[in-house]
DNA sequence: AGTACTGTATTACAACAACGATACAGTAAG
DNA sequence: CTTACTGTATCGTTGTTGTAATACAGTACT
């Protein structure tokens, strides 16, 4: 599950490991209730510090990802689908927004933006 | 043009230095062959230090939108129209697949997405 | 209780980014 | 050629970030 993790990757370790975990809940491949591995088991794994391991741990907690418990370990949330599902609406209206502005700042104009939306997506969008 | 200088903000002087810029070429509130403000002048004005001016000067020499000539000054550079067209619409497919990769590592599905992309867009896109 | 596991907190260190200071080098006009 | 302007290069300081080392504290099971 964790056979590529990239040390001189502009993005840190941390990122890498977090992004590959809030996939793998996200898409339900590991379930509500599941206990993610200990921090060190993961971090001996990965050949990297448990503390590294541990900031991914917490930035999937920030986000309701998971949720540590001391002495016990680090599960996947119980969220409702609903719950999830709306989660990740706000983010995607987040990421668009985050589109928005930094194409205003390039002097990109919407239409510009829709075409490209258009060509990326397939014909999703008109 | 330039009274809003936030020295506390998260992005860097320079970078609000280069997207102020950068949007008054891309729209031609900037003319082709027109001359920025010396490196200097603007570093006294901004009441920062020219090198600070200088980083923001060569991220846009990188992106093509000026030219820094030693010894004369720097110039918007002259770029035909279609051209000029050619590279926002370069930018906006950027700026879509960051977003595509984005969502895809956050689980957010591409059907999640163009609702977002409708909602903010107004109904732009369908 | 004891043991072996969990996560937590603190601290230190290395790398990097932002910003500034200062000296260098090219251009243009008197 | 001199002067007064341009951008360029180099370096140092500061703050932040990623990563690690180490010691601490809670939990579970025997």
């Amino acid at each position: 599950m964790f056979e590529h993790l990239d040390p001189r990757s502009p993005t840190p370790l941390y990122e890498q490991i977090a992004a590959r975990l809030r996939l793998a809940v996200a898409s339900g491949e590991l379930r509500p209730g599941e206990t993610l591995p200990s921090v060190r088991q993961l971090a001996a794994r990965l050949r990297v510090n448990p503390a590294t391991v541990v900031q991914a741990y917490r930035d999937l907690e920030g986000e309701g990802f998971v949720e540590m418990k001391q002495g016990a370990g680090t599960f996947v949330r119980e969220v409702a689908d609903d719950r999830r599902s709306a989660e990740r609406t706000k983010q995607a209206v987040r990421l668009v927004r985050q589109l928005l502005q930094e194409a205003g700042q390039l002097g990109v104009t919407t239409h510009e933006l829709t075409e490209a939306i258009r060509r990326e997506l397939g014909a999703k969008v008109a």
